[in-house]
DNA sequence: CCAAAATAATTACCCAGGTAATTATTATTT
DNA sequence: AAATAATAATTACCTGGGTAATTATTTTGG
């Protein structure tokens, strides 16, 4: 009965495309990517992780982002250090990218920016709850796959 | 001032995963993917297009679009027919694929159905129109990359 | 009519994310 | 304490999307 799920599923899948294109293009001039972002982001918020925590927080499995990682610690962004549990690594942002960082982030606002003028306010919050509400059922395990 | 811009391009990002992994487990059974459904369901919706026709319609750039629809021919859901214009190539379902097509959309359709379980129906039509708006200013180039 | 521009598709090469299998280390069990 | 299980990260390999450059064909312009 629900044919229209087709239409939405694509249309979300084509917006999620176009954001990360306009991201990649703003960090294009800094020779960064949006997944490299995603964790600078983190780590700027969090301080030091562990890369299982950063998979954990941006939800993504370890294998893309131990390749990540690996760039941004030949780019120097990154530094690994091994814990005391020596499976453990805990990474963090060095000191040239805590400077670089505002530049970073200033470019990306001002992407964001352009890109949510299309949108209302009252739109954006209600697409972000919206959103919010459904990842949190689909996290949760609530489909069932079985059956 | 919009520091939340970040969770909420983020958020429609993971949403955008999570719903692709969910219907590529639906079509697993079937030997397919994500993408080669996509072009599937167009075909079956509008005839025979071109390959142009179908970066168009499904907004992919050309070389993932060549990618896919040679894994299809492969497997022999699809035929390529060059036009009195040598240039195009006019993509049709072959027979076999119209046979099991019916049997593709419903593991889809059921798949979509489960998910959508987790999204009240007014908030589905609320993201919907939402994301259409969206997609339709950024689409038109009312971005604008320079300034 | 022939040279130059435009077009459709392809190739080569990136980044991004996923699964399965492997390795090194730590925790558990017996 | 030694064997086994669990864990963190990595490696190998897959799909999927993007750009730049190339090829073959068709249109356009001089």
């Amino acid at each position: 009965m629900r044919e229209n799920s087709h239409i939405l599923f694509h249309s979300i899948h084509q917006l999620s495309r176009q954001l990360t294109r306009y991201l990649n293009e703003a960090l294009e001039p800094f020779g960064l990517y949006n997944a490299q972002w995603s964790v600078l982001f983190v780590l700027k918020e969090k301080g030091t992780l562990t890369q299982k925590e950063l998979c954990e927080y941006l939800a993504v499995e370890a294998p893309p982002m131990t390749r990540t990682i690996q760039r941004l610690v030949k780019q120097g962004y990154v530094e690994q250090q091994a814990g005391v549990d020596k499976r453990k690594k805990h990474i963090q942002l060095t000191a040239k990218a805590v400077g670089e960082f505002p530049a970073w982030e200033a470019a990306v606002l001002e992407a964001n920016e352009k890109v949510l003028k299309l949108l209302p306010e009252n739109s954006q919050e209600a697409l972000q709850q919206i959103i919010s509400e459904w990842t949190l059922g689909l996290k949760g395990g609530a489909v069932d796959k079985r059956d």
